[in-house]
DNA sequence: CGGCAAACCTGCGAGC
DNA sequence: TGCTCGCAGGTTTGCC
């Protein structure tokens, strides 16, 4: 059993735990069990898949990218609650809310999983992926050596919003999302709520290495498991109790104890948790 | 262009 | 036990 849930380390647990089970496999047997998700399958999506070899999987962002024998890219995205089981092809049935089942020449089957359907399904010609509408406006991968605080700084340079909500701009760095913000600014020791374009370079080379770190740490512990997010092989990802402050509201953070502890706010619509004291 | 609210859909936990 | 309300990891759209 595998699955996930979709920020950046929870997508590359189950692009680990899906390239274990899929590469180098055929698919023999395809079946969609609705239209769509979000947006309807693509035409024929099935059949397409069908007979296929899966050569290689990857993440860009929150996306898989799973690569063809025949050139096309079967891009897919976990939305809120999407999750990838894998187990052996057997003769049970559908799942509630797998909407996508796949099976291997050797046996195993891999369901989509998605109560909210949130999720994306498309398919791209792999010489067109960077171009696909999706992929191309997104920014860098935080864990690239190539997202520097120079990279960030310009980015964040002329924007008034407050810095929690322009982390979560995927076309500014792409892959983190609600909850590695908030432990990344704790990390940072940066308000969640100051304007980006007032974070000084200072704070910026401070706050990289705090993304960087937060996402290695919880890729390593397969991920945070709130509701949904499973590995590959069914285990729960544990890097929720690890968090500083996502989810603690009113409970201390780990470096101060102040009388009030960890504060709750809403911004763009999202809850962020930060420590008043420890960030500035 | 920037920023924010709402919408997409279902499940779950808290409170009554 | 059962109902209602609020909230949930993401992204897109539309309005100001």
């Amino acid at each position: 059993m595998v699955s996930a849930m979709p920020e950046l380390p929870e997508v590359e647990t189950v692009c680990r735990g899906l390239a274990l089970a899929l590469e180098g496999r055929r698919l023999i047997r395809v079946q969609t069990y609705r239209a769509g998700l979000r947006r309807p399958f693509p035409l024929d999506f099935a059949e397409r898949l069908q007979g296929r070899r899966v050569e290689r999987i990857a993440r860009r962002a929150k996306y898989l990218t799973l690569f063809l024998d025949d050139g096309w890219v079967w891009l897919a995205h976990l939305g809120m609650s999407g999750r990838m089981l894998v187990g052996p092809a057997d003769e049970n049935p559908p799942g509630k809310h797998d909407h996508l089942i796949v099976e291997t020449e050797d046996g195993r089957r891999v369901a989509y999983n998605d109560a909210r359907r949130f999720g994306l399904m498309d398919l791209c010609v792999t010489a067109d992926l960077r171009l696909h509408p999706l992929l191309a406006a997104l920014g860098p991968e935080p864990l690239d050596d190539a997202f520097t605080p120079l990279v960030l700084a310009a980015a964040l340079a002329g924007r008034s919003g407050p810095i929690k909500t322009a982390l979560l701009d995927q076309t500014l760095v792409a892959g983190i999302g609600n909850i590695y913000a908030s432990e990344a600014l704790f990390r940072a020791g940066i308000d969640p709520t100051r304007s980006a374009a007032t974070i000084g370079l200072e704070e910026v080379e401070r706050l990289v290495p705090a993304i960087k770190s937060v996402l290695i740490e919880a890729i390593a512990a397969g991920g945070s498991s709130l509701r949904d997010h499973r590995r590959t092989d069914g285990e729960l990802g544990y890097f929720q109790h690890a968090f500083a402050v996502y989810d603690r509201e009113g409970l201390p953070c780990p470096d101060c104890t102040c009388a009030e502890g960890v504060r709750r706010l809403v911004q763009a619509g999202r809850s962020t948790f930060y420590c008043a004291k420890r960030q500035r």
